[in-house]
DNA sequence: CCCATGACCTATG
DNA sequence: CCATAGGCCATGG
């Protein structure tokens, strides 16, 4: 018979769950992009990825999968940059002021710090 | 099936 | 640095 759910909180599609694995796995201070975890996955896409994020993301520290152009979420920019604030991730001030991550310096190469 | 949308990316000017 | 264009692919109307 279809068994019904047997668990409290919803059912995540087993693609969603891996990306959430990365995510989960990328060290305070580094971060990296929504192509970066589909290339690393070998599945999906960046839009993929984001879409994930954007249903599921809030259950792991979202703050460190970012646009390529190390732009902050938009929406969530003030909570964003305080984690950048607190772990120390490299972040470059652009002539108006306003803050993006430094992506050289910040991007997650897979290798331990 | 067509069309629009989206936490995207890269190349080009 | 900004703007455009094309590509990408799942999801929903």
């Amino acid at each position: 018979m279809g068994r019904m759910s047997e668990e409290s909180l919803p059912e995540l599609p087993d693609y969603a769950e891996r990306v959430l694995q990365v995510a989960e796995r990328i060290p305070p201070g580094r971060v990296l992009t929504y192509g970066d975890i589909a290339e690393w996955l070998g599945e999906g896409g960046p839009r993929q990825v984001g879409r994930v994020m954007a249903l599921y993301g809030g259950a792991v520290p979202w703050w460190r999968v970012v646009r390529a152009d190390g732009l902050p979420l938009p929406g969530q920019e003030a909570r964003a940059l305080e984690q950048y604030h607190v772990e120390a991730t490299p972040l470059r001030t652009s002539g108006a002021g306003d803050q993006r991550l430094d992506m050289r310096r910040a991007r997650w190469d897979g290798k331990d710090d």
